[in-house]
RNA sequence: GGGCGAAUAGCUCAGCUGGGAGAGCGCCAGCCUUACAAGCUGGAUGUCACAGGUUCGAUCCCUGUUUCGCCCACCA
């Protein structure tokens, strides 16, 4: 018995509200930490706490959820480990716009409260996100939901820290940094995006002392002239030969500096002479390191003005720059002014332009690390799909340079490291020590800075499963199956994750990374707030449901592509939910009094039309397999979309109507049997892509009994065994002939289409089969044919006479015929048959070149040349059929 | 300056290891056929960016060109 009436349309909002509940509650996104079952893992990549779901989350947790869904249903331990990003400098951002608005700011509040109050809107409004990836229905074992600055994994932050530190990995040094002028901290080269923008050249002038000359310097960046320590030319740059180791008076600041050679002046750019700012350029930096030159700091934090640039002080670098040359000016030391293109570097947090800074920071030294990385990768260890992205990791990690870690912010794991007042020596320890280690004063301080958010997620795949401990959890989940993330954090999140790993875990992180694509939208442009192009995901949820956004999401998730999202493909796989749900409505009226258990498979006769679904259910549920083992998402949706509505919808159930609603009982239980199995499959096929509207329907199927061995019957779909290939379902041979049947059921349908026979208007129509085979298959058949093609009479014979008065078609060696008597006219059918012997005429001329050249069919395989010939003498046959009724028809005229 | 990717129907895109190209939407025609008009049936539409090369045969492999997109990079 039917479990209950579906409602006319699918209506989403509900049923996924009330499913969600169910599996959440009923834990069956749990993990085992310890199980006979083979493991299978996956870690989340933490959203920030900040974060609301966008697109770029929604494909992510999409295709983690199907790979999650897929192989628990397949019999895995599954383990999806969730959690959030503490997300150092943007958290930090929203706090303190917060305070701003109420005319606080985070230094008025001092460190402590301020972090108190951190916690406070964490533990108010961060983490929505976690709520909206449960409406996208990610199947995490939420029990299990970490935060990287809750308590365990700030052990193991600070457990890495010190390790490496006393490893030597990790150090302080004083040199030039990006600095970050508006949220006052030094940034990682990583967190520099540089974007090209029209600047100017100037070309100022520095007067040559004891000289009336000048030198004429280029630059992007005139303001940093008040920190000159020199300038400096090519050695082999004849032009200024004789002026090197003299001296230019700097203007403005009037102070006298040498005039230097060095390699890195490239003679043929500009006037082939550069200022030299080794405080703020990190050219210039290297350059002053050779030749020994002072530097010269002339910013604040906040990128204003200081004392060493005089009267210049307190004014901000862009207002520096206008005045410093409008004074250049005024003292006809400006030359000119050139357009010039470069690529200014901007904060990824603000989009404030970084600048170079002096300061005192904490490094990883990153080369060890970076070595077994590169390896493990290169050995395989870890695969990277698509592979193409080998080359990026290979490129990065080759070249990598030392990380910043130390961020001059209050949120975030504070560097466990303590300075002594007395020696002057540095203590890191894990524990807060009480007094130094080296001269055990108790006059300690704590270094202020915290590390980089990347620091603590770089650990993210061991630090969540408890260590430094050694939990069940490592053991049986690490290293992680899968990383499904997208190639906009290769370098901050992946990269580090594996040298992480494999530096304390001694083993990668996980086996495969699957790098999916960027969403844009419809024009491809990247979406983002300022561009207004965002797509909300859950406003899209609300309007066409979870279902069909992650169907979507996931039928447009081709390798090596980006998706472009249009609204209108979204409807259109709204409409395939809802064919999905009404397939399963019109299966459910007609399962009226079936039981499963009733019946075994075995015992049943089924049909040849029975057997062409199941065998097609049992190919499409090879190719989702194999399609999702290598991660080709869109393959397996579009496996599934194909097979329910194109075969299952269109033919299946409306060839079983025949014996449904006809009166032979054993006919119909056959049929019942065939259509309950064949959706019930395809449910848990589509489960791990829609899992509400499966799981809806799945549980108003009929269910087994007490007694039956046929079917497990879990509580839930997702309990449910996800369907593999057997080989006792496959019927090539029923599939081919079906096909066949099709196939004149499409040559009749085409016929009407074409004669524009209305499709309540019955027809008669002649098959004349040229073979014994076709003849019984046709006879077989019979019935369904006259359904499916609306034929009131159908006469099937061998070598039929053919009158004049009849549309024809040809399909094998079966000639379709429809008497035109009364029903079309004659001209209409003569036209068709022109066209379709003009289809054929080029055909055939295609092949018969092909087959007669002498070297194909020398050099091509057998085969593709016997089956060239097969096509040359089926399409010569229709045409000759063809054009002889065509010669009859013209004599009705 | 290096590297990567893309160019296929009006639009958005599939097309795995070479054997004369597919889907969805849109379009045209006909349908309220008792699961579904968010539907059914039929139909039209392509010098697979360009130029060479390899091959019996190229949308697919190779070379070059053009146009877009992305990543990396310290030319002031």
């Amino acid at each position: 018995m039917a479990e209950r009436e579906l409602a006319k349309g699918y209506e989403p909002h509900d049923v996924e509200k009330r499913w969600y509940a169910e599996w959440e509650s009923k834990g069956y996104f749990r993990a085992a930490p310890r199980s006979d079952r083979e493991p299978y893992s996956i870690v989340i990549p933490p959203p920030n706490v900040t974060g609301a779901l966008h697109m770029g989350h929604a494909l992510n947790n999409t295709l983690q959820d199907i790979l999650c869904r897929w192989k628990r249903m397949s019999g895995y331990n599954v383990l999806w480990m969730p959690g959030t990003d503490h997300a150092g400098i943007a958290t930090q951002n929203v706090v303190e716009r917060q305070l701003a608005a109420e005319g606080k700011d985070r230094h008025a509040l001092g460190r402590e409260t301020f972090i108190e109050r951190v916690w406070q809107w964490k533990g108010e409004s961060g983490g929505q996100i976690i709520g909206q990836l449960k409406r996208l229905g990610a199947s995490c074992d939420w029990e299990r939901e970490r935060f990287t600055m809750d308590e365990g994994l700030s052990r193991a932050v600070r457990e890495v820290f010190v390790r490496l530190y006393d490893e030597g990995l990790i150090y302080r040094d004083n040199r030039l940094i990006n600095w970050c002028p508006r949220c006052h901290t030094a940034l990682s080269d990583i967190e520099v995006e540089h974007e090209e923008k029209t600047g100017h050249l100037w070309h100022l002038r520095y007067p040559v002392v004891g000289s009336d000359r000048y030198l004429v310097v280029a630059t992007t960046r005139p303001e940093t002239m008040l920190g000159d320590t020199a300038v400096a030319v090519n050695p082999a740059d004849d032009r200024y030969r004789g002026l090197v180791g003299g001296q230019v008076l700097l203007p403005l600041v009037n102070r006298m500096i040498p005039i230097i050679a060095d390699d890195y002046v490239d003679m043929e750019f500009g006037t082939g002479v550069v200022k030299i700012t080794p405080a703020h350029d990190f050219n210039d930096f290297e350059v002053g390191k050779r030749h020994g030159l002072d530097r010269i700091n002339i910013f604040d934090e906040s990128g204003v003005i200081n004392a060493a640039g005089r009267q210049y002080e307190g004014l901000d670098r862009f207002a520096a720059r206008k005045k410093v040359v409008e004074d250049l000016a005024e003292q006809e030391l400006l030359e000119k002014i050139q357009d010039h293109p470069l690529a200014l570097g901007g904060c990824y947090r603000c989009k404030t332009v970084v600048e170079p800074y002096m300061s005192m920071q904490w490094y990883v030294k990153v080369a060890p690390l970076a070595e077994p990385a590169l390896a493990a990768v290169r050995e395989g260890k870890t695969r990277i799909v698509p592979q193409q992205w080998e080359n990026t990791y290979y490129d990065w990690m080759e070249n990598i340079r030392d990380w910043c870690i130390s961020r001059q912010i209050w949120w975030g794991h504070r560097i466990p490291a303590w300075f002594c007042d007395h020696c002057g020596e540095i203590t890191v320890a894990k524990e807060d020590p009480a007094s130094c280690a080296f001269c055990g004063s108790a006059g300690i301080h704590q270094e202020t800075d915290v590390l980089d958010t990347w620091f603590s997620s770089a650990l993210w795949p061991f630090s969540t499963m408890g260590w430094p401990d050694r939990t069940p959890e490592l053991e049986t989940f690490y290293p992680t199956s899968c990383l499904v993330t997208g190639f906009d954090i290769l370098f901050f999140w992946v990269a580090r994750m594996m040298m992480m790993g494999l530096h304390f875990m001694g083993e990668v992180p996980f086996r495969e990374v699957y790098i999916h694509a960027l969403v844009r939208d419809a024009q491809g442009q990247k979406m983002s707030k300022s561009k207004g192009n965002v797509i909300d995901p859950l406003t899209v949820i609300d309007q066409y449901g979870t279902d069909a956004f992650r169907f979507t999401l996931a039928a447009f998730a081709a390798q090596g592509r980006d998706i472009k999202l249009a609204e209108e493909r979204i409807a259109g796989y709204r409409n395939f939910a809802n064919k999905v749900w009404n397939a399963a409505r019109f299966a459910l009226l007609n399962l009226e009094g079936f039981a499963p258990d009733a019946v075994s498979r075995e015992e049943l006769n089924l049909a040849e039309g029975d057997k062409w679904i199941l065998h097609r259910l049992n190919e499409t549920a090879r190719e989702v397999a194999e399609a999702l083992a290598a991660y080709r998402f869109n393959d397996a949706a579009g496996a599934l979309y194909r097979f329910t509505w194109s075969e299952f919808c269109d033919w299946y159930v409306e060839l079983s109507k025949k014996d449904l609603y006809g009166d032979d009982p054993e006919r119909k239980l056959v049929a019942q049997h065939t259509l309950w199995y064949t959706l019930e499959h395809l449910l848990r096929l589509l489960h791990p892509f829609m899992p509400f509207i499966t799981e809806e329907i799945w549980q108003a199927l009929p269910k087994q009994g007490p007694t039956g061995a046929i079917h497990e019957s879990p509580a839930s779909i997702m309990q449910a065994s996800y369907p593999e290939y057997r080989s006792d379902h496959s019927f090539p041979e029923a599939a081919t002939n079906m096909e066949r049947v099709m196939e004149v059921i499409g040559c009749i349908r085409n016929i009407r289409g074409e004669m524009e026979v209305p499709p309540g208007r019955e027809i008669a129509v002649l098959l004349s089969c040229g073979s014994d085979t076709s003849l019984t298959l046709m006879k077989h058949h019979e019935g369904s044919i006259m359904a499916l093609a609306r034929v009131s009479d159908l006469a099937i014979g061998r070598g039929l006479e053919r009158h004049g008065d009849a549309a024809l078609q040809v399909a094998g060696d079966v000639e379709i015929l429809v008497p035109l008597k009364g029903l079309v006219d004659v001209e209409e059918e003569e036209k068709r048959l022109t066209k379709e012997i003009a289809k054929f005429d080029k055909d055939i001329d295609f092949l018969a070149k092909k087959l007669e050249n002498p070297s194909f069919v020398e050099r091509a395989p057998a085969d593709v040349v016997a089956r060239e010939r097969e096509k040359l003498a089926e399409f010569a046959n229709k045409k000759r059929l063809l054009e002889e009724s065509l010669v009859k028809i013209g004599r009705l005229r």
